[in-house]
DNA sequence: CAACTGGGTTGCTCATGGCAACAATTCTAG
DNA sequence: CTAGAATTGTTGCCATGAGCAACCCAGTTG
């Protein structure tokens, strides 16, 4: 707040308790402003930008497309949320043609899913579409704040990975 | 396809919209993810800090608390969701003592919402417990990163301001 | 083979929020 | 002064997304 890029790395000055702590309440107030805003932009703007595609099935498209073929556990595991909402998310996608599983020769249980031609077009699409949306909103961004936004919300990320999610690795099963 | 400059051979002085369109990518691509991922996150941070005190109720103190008393429709627009959900998450913390609705003796709808000093103090506890928890997933970046973070999420927050949100101002009352 | 483990699915519930429709109040013509 | 318009907040109903538990089925291991 006091200064942009202040003391960038220098470690004369001390960042004292009260400025991490400030910087900390930031963080955490913008965040929460912005995880609650962000569920009425993110189903509008999928609304608009394609009537039947849920904002969440969006999301494991992009990484099916990015990562590749790949186990419902792992797709929930990388995305950070139970194999339940994944599987019921991927049966949908699977009904309206955009993605199928295809059984595992090696592992009878697992299933590989990838996405369809029609997945694939539809992902043209709608990335293109959500593009256009995002340049709209901030396109007058320098690039290089855009990188960093980018970079740092990774490292949040990856903050969040270190200890574990739900993803019902529990093992409670077996129970009969 | 829609870009106005797609011309990829020029990287030198100006971001090719190559980059800004990488950029936005991956911006995307993170808030998606953490978007997903914060939710359970904020849940179970939510429980562990204070089992009752549900992660959107704590949003909404902490701008009763900053802003000082205010009236429902006021905090609804603020937050950027409808008033339903505002004056359910009120009733709620009302009716666990955290906060008391004064009715405005100019305005007989109106009514100021205020925190209780039980509301107070707890907040104090939340804040001092969520803040520690801050500190031990963020408390390693640099507080220069922390403040430009925050910086860039509020300039993401405002961007979301400039068109509206729900916030039920569609007049579709007086139908009767 | 029986027991166990691990991948996926389904049933139920919860949290959150939207839209409609409402009640109560205030404001604004006429 | 009174009828209609607008505003404040509430409630009903529904959708989305997610969690936990319990299950089924296919491998694995003793």
């Amino acid at each position: 707040m006091s200064n942009p890029v202040d003391s960038p790395g220098s470690p004369e000055d001390f960042a004292g308790a009260d400025d991490v702590d400030a910087a900390l309440q930031s963080v955490e107030q913008q965040l929460s402003l912005f995880w609650r805003r962000a569920r009425s932009v993110s189903q509008q703007l999928s609304r608009q930008v394609h009537p039947d595609m849920e904002p969440a099935a969006y999301g494991l498209l992009t990484i099916i497309r990015r990562e590749g073929p790949m186990r419902l556990t792992d797709l929930a595991s990388c995305v950070g949320v139970g194999k339940p909402s994944v599987s019921r998310q991927i049966a949908f996608l699977e009904s309206i043609g955009l993605i199928f599983k295809e059984a595992d020769p090696v592992d009878g249980r697992a299933q590989s899913i990838r996405l369809t031609p029609r997945g694939e077009e539809k992902m043209h699409q709608v990335q293109d579409a959500r593009n256009q949306v995002f340049r709209e909103r901030l396109g007058e961004w320098p690039v290089s704040e855009l990188q960093t936004l980018a970079r740092y919300i990774a490292k949040l990320n990856t903050t969040y990975e270190r200890d574990g999610f739900p993803k019902d690795e529990s093992k409670r099963d077996h129970v009969q």
